[in-house]
DNA sequence: AAAATATTTAAACGCTTGTTTAATAAAATT
DNA sequence: AATTTTATTAAACAAGCGTTTAAATATTTT
């Protein structure tokens, strides 16, 4: 990859990340950050204004990111089980990448009804995915039992995420190295499929 | 319930506890505790000597507590079957009445090697559980299909506790007010023990 | 009741925090 | 080349932080 010499607004921006997500938004300093940045401490507000208005963009972007990928894989155009198989493999990819990202997103998050996530508009867009569609559709068709497709969604997302989450917890439980927790968490593409498939096949 | 009067020490503690608990270490301020108690702000150095004292005091506790209650439901002498729906139905009930533990425990964790925490050999505690040797028995016996045992027992946790961890985007994901996010986690204990189950019965 | 100890208080301490200022350096514009 | 604008800096600011102090009050012990 070429490092190409990056403007002080993006090595800020990058160092905030990093910090942010690490250290939430009260552990995080702006010192910290400007020393990450290799930058005096002024250039932060002079860039962004304010520690706020910073983690509020480094916020936006990494929940964007976290549920935006779900979305995506939600809306693919392919049956029902390869999607499911694809899409706890790919996330489960995308979270080793991104092993923070899980517990900044839920962790921070603050609601107001004017922020910048709420005109994501995430709520209809999970709703009205191909994946909802599909599911209602096995369901009515007598191929599944019926179930509720947020139990449904939110057990796979929530199976897939949790070792993220209790990351520190699950190691220690489980002897794990960061190694072996990757060895666990790449076993789990297979076992999260085969539960919620079993799942849903019993009539 | 009869509200004696509580002496300053144990006033101090659950202040600490809800603050603590309801903004982590470095978002609660030993005056905001202070003030909860009702009581001057030097009481708390007093009485804990420091906030990280404090604090570790606090932690240790709702540790013990959040998975010595797990590790409790998985050690009771019941059929395996029984006791997921069992242990899925109280913790879930455990949840609902400490609804912040969770992202607390989770996200405040700090490794440390001669940490108290350390010391409830929570590791032992989990691995040895009855729940581990029924599982492993049903599994050598061929009544289940070959499954990691840790597998099943962290997606089984996860999934209880997930939302809880999740609670305001699963809140704005699905709408939910305090009511209908307590009536989907309720729904939850029949959804959880199905899917283990269907996952563990297909040979 | 007097003395000793424990509890509580208001005030201040020293340090870190996010932020601003005012001066300097660099770049862009004229 | 002179001027204006932008970028960067060191230093200071006020506010908030955890903590300590020293005096006042309450309680316990003698």
């Amino acid at each position: 990859m070429a490092d190409e010499p990056l403007d002080t607004e993006t090595k800020i921006k990058e160092a905030a990340q990093k910090v942010f997500l690490a250290n939430g938004y009260e552990g995080a300093k702006i010192r910290q950050i400007a020393d990450e940045a290799g930058v005096n401490v002024a250039l932060v507000n002079y860039y962004f204004r304010s520690k706020e208005q910073l983690f509020q963009q480094i916020y936006f972007e990494t929940f964007s990111s976290f549920l935006g990928v779900i979305a995506q894989l939600l809306n693919e155009e392919t049956p029902f089980e390869v999607k499911v198989w694809k899409l706890v493999d790919r996330y489960t990819d995308f979270l080793l990448a991104n092993p923070l990202m899980p517990m900044f997103v839920l962790s921070e998050y603050r609601q107001s009804e004017q922020s910048p996530v709420r005109q994501l508009k995430m709520k209809e867009m999970i709703r009205s995915t191909v994946f909802m569609r599909q599911l209602n559709d096995e369901i009515e068709a007598g191929n599944f039992r019926k179930a509720d497709p947020f139990q449904v969604i939110f057990s796979m997302i929530g199976s897939l995420v949790f070792p993220f989450i209790a990351r520190p917890v699950v190691t220690y439980v489980g002897s794990f190295t960061d190694d072996t927790f990757s060895v666990f968490v790449n076993e789990r593409k297979q076992v999260i499929p085969e539960m919620i498939m079993a799942y849903l096949r019993v009539r």
